[in-house]
DNA sequence: CTTACCGCCTGTCGGC
DNA sequence: TGCCGACAGGCGGTAA
């Protein structure tokens, strides 16, 4: 379940890669994946110098001068380098290959992923209508709190909407909820200002903490099979039904919100 | 506008 | 041991 530091550290592993480099090809082994990928990808994106690789949200864009690859990982998606001569596995569904000898490698078994190009990324329905970064000026607890005003629905949910801010998900959400020692299932439009300053804290530093360790453990996306090394970190809550709250004791508990299975300590989170 | 819910997929896990 | 059903989960789409 690649979250926002995954990409993030997805990003700097490939980059060096790409940047500076050409597409000389597209090969889509599965090209349904959440939605079919088109065939202006290969026509638009080969033989043309890549200058960035940037992200926004959990979107990677892979950045051309007319136009980008807007790449999504879903949940079970990865990317790698790998060498020309490797052999695609079962769920290696698309090989971009590249001029200087490597292929980038997307593989994602449950196909929640996506691919497609755009020749104004930034006005593209996914990221249009996208809100702010976490890690980004913009994202205050000021403005959560102008934007929970008249809103019923659990902070959980409200967190983890797009349209408030981006890359936001269920692992963070439970951990930062957790941290700020807010209880998820609290209506958004209940919250106080200092509580809501308090979580963006939280969440940004869950994510920065996030990105360093994958950045300290990734050494090379050459021979990595795309999984940064930082899978072992602790979460507190997430995942951590029947345990003990590492703050006061009580037994953490789980309940479902919005569809999404939710973890939290009902003595510290009101 | 807001909120609630659906469904795309397949690996994993629990039960028998 | 092996089979099978339930389930997880990001997130856009859509219905209410």
């Amino acid at each position: 379940m690649p979250e926002l530091p995954e990409v993030e550290t997805t990003r700097r592993g490939i980059a060096p890669h790409l940047v500076g480099h050409q597409i000389e090809q597209i090969c889509i082994r599965q090209a349904q994946l959440r939605w079919p990928i088109s065939a202006d990808l290969a026509k638009q994106a080969t033989h043309h110098v890549i200058d960035a690789v940037s992200r926004r949200g959990k979107y990677l864009l892979i950045r051309m001068p007319h136009g980008s690859i807007i790449l999504h990982l879903g949940m079970t998606g990865n990317l790698a380098i790998v060498a020309l001569d490797k052999a695609p596995g079962k769920h290696d569904h698309v090989d971009f290959v590249l001029n200087n000898g490597s292929v980038l490698r997307f593989r994602d078994p449950r196909r929640f992923g996506s691919i497609h190009w755009s020749d104004a990324p930034e006005a593209h329905r996914l990221i249009a209508s996208m809100g702010p970064e976490p890690l980004g000026p913009d994202f205050t607890g000021q403005y959560l709190y102008e934007q929970a005003k008249n809103r019923a629905c659990a902070v959980k949910n409200f967190i983890m909407d797009g349209k408030v801010v981006v890359g936001v998900g269920n692992i963070y959400a439970n951990e930062a909820l957790f941290k700020a020692g807010i209880r998820p299932s609290r209506a958004a439009g209940r919250i106080s200002l200092a509580r809501y300053c308090a979580l963006v804290g939280h969440i940004q530093a869950t994510l920065e903490e996030a990105i360093d360790a994958g950045g300290s453990t990734l050494k090379d996306f050459y021979h990595s099979d795309g999984k940064p090394g930082y899978f072992q970190f602790q979460h507190l809550v997430y995942q951590k039904a029947g345990t003990l709250c590492p703050v006061c004791g009580a037994v953490i508990a789980q309940v479902v919100i919005g569809q999404r299975s939710s973890f939290f300590c009902a003595q510290c989170q009101r």
